[in-house]
DNA sequence: TAATTATGAATGAAAG
DNA sequence: CTTTCATTCATAATTA
């Protein structure tokens, strides 16, 4: 993780899931592009996207590759786990130290005690503002999805509409099918 | 040649925390019995058992390892939570698909298109029974619980359900704005 | 290509 | 009921 500034990771994710002609209907995988959006927005202090913020997002998104709203949403949400998971092992760390170990489940008394340096980074998009407005975003899509618009459509997947991707619908386990007589 | 063999995936769920090791009894953790039963139910259309029903669905499953009336209730809870918003997100991106097409006023679309068979699926547990009984369970319980018990522990397989691939997935992008206009 | 890491996905628990 | 948090599972990606 730790997306740095620059947020260019070499990741041969070139084509994004798409392409590749594996049409592989497995987890969704990121085009540079996405992350760089979402890291973006979470950067700009966006953390709990509400459900139309998603929608929207995932819309905007899908112009780079195959994607749905619930990645955004899972997206998000690892994230900010993972961010927080972070800080609480720095913090663990700290009272290790001290061999403290009192496991109160507050979390909002992070009133910046005695930080690492490395955790000033991590305080300031501790600032977040929930209600985030997205409209200083604006820009950046207009001047970029132009050029970019075209580069994430190269190739565009042949065969995507269809999802042969299992929904459950095999109810194996031979004899435990239950006899719910009740209905 | 032989893509490696799919569609089985083993969860640790084997052993359980149930009795014997009991070891880290962080939270419950379901084994694949109870959780075929308790899906069962869901999909036979219970929903929102009551105090009553928790209990002897506990009890019964009880069988298959540890479990508390609580875990019952937080299935159910959670379970209904998210097969809500997960038909919420799928219809969504089912109305920017159709605004995408924006059928020319055709209205013979009749029965769902691509996307049909996944909300055929959700469509169907949507018929919900609020007034579910349970007690006809019992004779289900009383004679198979007893090999049940056993084989339940070492045997586990899971196919987890998975999101429909995606569907905006050819979407004419030369015609679609980017209107990041955010909120 | 095996081992490790990064991260998408899921879900139990609980707060709001 | 809805939303959020933490932990865990699974696997694509990367490294050794």
């Amino acid at each position: 993780m730790d997306e740095g500034l620059e947020g260019f990771r070499v990741k041969s994710r070139g084509g994004g899931n798409r392409g590749g002609g594996g049409t592989k209907c497995g987890r969704w995988n990121p085009t540079t592009e996405q992350v760089k959006v979402l890291t973006d927005l979470f950067r700009a202090g966006l953390r709990t996207p509400t459900t139309d913020q998603i929608q929207k997002i995932s819309s905007q998104l899908s112009f780079y590759g195959n994607i749905e709203s619930k990645n955004v949403f899972y997206w998000f949400q690892n994230h900010k786990a993972r961010e927080r998971q972070k800080r609480r092992r720095v913090l663990v760390e700290d009272d290790e130290f001290n061999d403290y170990r009192e496991f109160q489940r507050d979390e909002k008394i992070s009133s910046a005690r005695h930080f690492s340096e490395i955790n000033q980074e991590m305080m300031e998009t501790e600032r977040v503002t929930e209600t985030l407005q997205l409209f200083p975003l604006n820009p950046y899509w207009e001047t970029e999805h132009e050029k970019l618009r075209y580069y994430a459509n190269e190739y565009n997947k042949e065969n995507h509409a269809s999802f042969p991707c299992n929904f459950e619908a095999e109810m194996d386990h031979t004899t435990l099918d239950l006899r719910l007589s009740f209905l």
